[in-house]
RNA sequence: GGCCCCGUCGUCUAGUGGCCUAGGACUCUGGCUUCUCAAGCCAGCUACGCGGGUUCGAAUCCCGUCGGGGCUACCA
């Protein structure tokens, strides 16, 4: 086994794509889990680039925890991308020139690489068990050292080796890490350096030979062409032992991928965004009826911002302006409440066709229409009136249900509202005028009940139409009145207002 | 503990030595809009973590400090 030489590692990157090699950016989760917002953020950001710069966009899956990672997981997460529009170019279902691109199905390309780095030296076996090691780590923390590896098994003698092989223990494969130090230049960080001294010797192969993400990950960016990684700053000091294995493989220092890592999306509790704390999954979003576009726009103002005073951006605009020069380095706080506006603006944006065919799940998953043609055209002559007030899509369920619920009632908590004197005198005086109009248009409507109840009955207009609206619509948090009304249809409208009188 | 990253309104951000008595957006508060809720419009509150230095001049550069976060696995 030959010794690596004692030297600094100095490695250098250019901070842009200066490089004349075509673009490829991966998106590399690990679907343990839902994709969420942490992230989506990363893959936007990847495809963004991606589509700004006219190259490739990698989707991978890392698949190497084979205990983590479901095969539904692995589904769901390629339905995300798909419904926010991430399309890639190669990866899962689509293919590609250095498939496969889930790490599982490279078993053999692992094993290949592995043998080679313990041929050439820059790996060898290590036979020292978990519970070894545990107590060796403590005792390092105890002795207030850096905790890691410490090499033992780089030198192993023959005896040792037949006990071990005696006593039936596999081994892993450690990469031998050189003394001296590494330093990358990232994108948005700038130069970091790693001491090697904090970077000990790493698994790349487990003992029961599948592979290690360590492994995985430096092979497959080097194979399949990756000249930019954009990815989560928690991988930050993991980069030196990618390098580690870059070396090890032979590649040239200008074949290496330049590093971009982004800064965390924090939750509200000011810790980073995961399962544990609430509404991360990007599922979740979209059942709540969050347009993709407001998501990714909302997403890509986290940590990146187009440079001046817009905040509503396309997709389109989105590839156009990103830059990685202007992502920060520091991290952002995810606001709820910030979505939930730009969703509200998306919505605004939105024709009237297109919100139609948006909306209709959510009133069909909602039970409020069973979807016939009828309906659709009942929703779709109420949609502008609710279009400007409404946040997200699965809002509209509450504020339509009034125009097709089979047995009207009023909200148990509105009923007292309209159940007092004034109210009733309200109900009573807007039947009758109603009974005898002609047109039943909103217009019409708003002009009878204008003077048989404001200037009739002397009433301010928000008591008075304040009746009538629960009576009609039994909230009162409704759609505008007398469009309400309109829409409705005369008998309905009536029919509600006489059933309101004790 | 060690290593690494980060630090402008409550939140997201603009800002790369003078354009900053720090701009925009979201939130919040008040008002307007005589049908609610929204939307829209107007106004207001509120920030350069702290301490030194460099400079004629610093949010911007340097040092220190404090604070937050990540990593420290046969997870990724």
């Amino acid at each position: 086994m030959r010794e690596l030489a004692h030297f600094p590692i100095r490695y250098r990157l250019v901070p842009t794509n200066t490089s004349d090699r075509p673009v490829r950016v991966r998106f590399a989760p690990s679907p343990t889990g839902d994709l969420h917002v942490g992230n989506i953020r990363t893959a936007l950001f990847d495809w963004a680039y991606a589509r700004h710069t006219g190259g490739q966009f990698i989707f991978r899956i890392e698949d190497t925890d084979r205990e983590r990672v479901t095969d539904e997981y692995i589904k769901a997460a390629q339905d995300t991308l798909k419904w926010l529009g991430l399309n890639w170019d190669e990866g899962p279902e689509v293919g590609g020139p250095y498939g496969p691109y889930l790490q599982s199905e490279r078993l053999d390309i692992y094993a290949e690489w592995s043998a080679k780095f313990l041929a050439q030296g820059d790996a060898y076996h290590c036979y020292c068990s978990s519970e070894e090691l545990e107590a060796r780590r403590e005792a390092q923390k105890a002795a207030n050292v850096a905790p890691g590896y410490d090499g033992k098994c780089r030198t192993i003698s023959s005896d040792d080796l037949a006990k071990y092989k005696s006593e039936g223990r596999l081994p892993v494969l450690r990469m031998r890490m050189s003394d001296g130090s590494t330093t990358f230049t990232d994108s948005i960080r700038g130069d970091v350096t790693f001491d090697h001294n904090f970077v000990p010797d790493f698994v790349l192969v487990r003992g029961d030979g599948s592979p290690l993400y360590t492994l995985a990950v430096a092979v497959d960016d080097i194979l399949m062409k990756v000249t930019h990684v954009l990815r989560g700053e928690d991988l930050l000091s993991s980069t030196p032992r990618q390098i580690r294995v870059y070396q090890a493989m032979g590649v040239s220092e200008s074949d290496y991928p330049t590093f971009a890592h982004l800064p965390f999306v924090m939750g509200q509790d000011n810790a980073k965004l995961s399962k544990r704390n609430g509404e991360v999954s990007i599922a979740w979003y979209r059942e709540r009826g969050f347009l993709p576009e407001a998501i990714c726009n909302y997403l890509a103002l986290l940590g990146w911002s187009p440079g001046d005073d817009r905040e509503n951006v396309t997709m389109k605009e989105l590839t156009e302006l990103f830059t990685v020069e202007r992502v920060h380095s520091s991290p952002a706080r995810f606001d709820m409440k910030k979505l939930e506006a730009i969703n509200g603006d998306k919505i605004r944006e939105l024709t009237l066709d297109e919100l139609l065919k948006r909306t209709t799940p959510f009133l069909i998953k909602d039970g409020v229409i069973t979807g016939t043609p009828e309906e659709l055209d009942v929703v779709k002559s109420a949609l502008p009136i609710i279009q400007e007030r409404i946040a997200t899509l699965a809002k509209v369920s509450q504020m339509l249900k009034f125009l097709f619920v089979s047995k009207f009632e009023v909200d148990a908590e509105e009923l007292p509202k309209i159940k007092d004197e004034q109210a009733q005198a309200v109900l009573k005086k807007s039947n009758d005028v109603l009974q005898k109009l002609e047109n039943w248009d909103h217009e019409s409507i708003h002009m009878a009940l204008k003077s048989a109840l404001i200037e009739g009955l002397g009433l301010k207009p928000r008591v008075a139409f304040g009746a009538v609206r629960i009576a009609v619509t039994g909230s009162h948090i409704s759609p505008p009145l007398f469009e309400s009304m309109e829409l409705l249809g005369r008998s309905r409208s009536l029919e509600r207002i006489a059933g309101s009188i004790s």
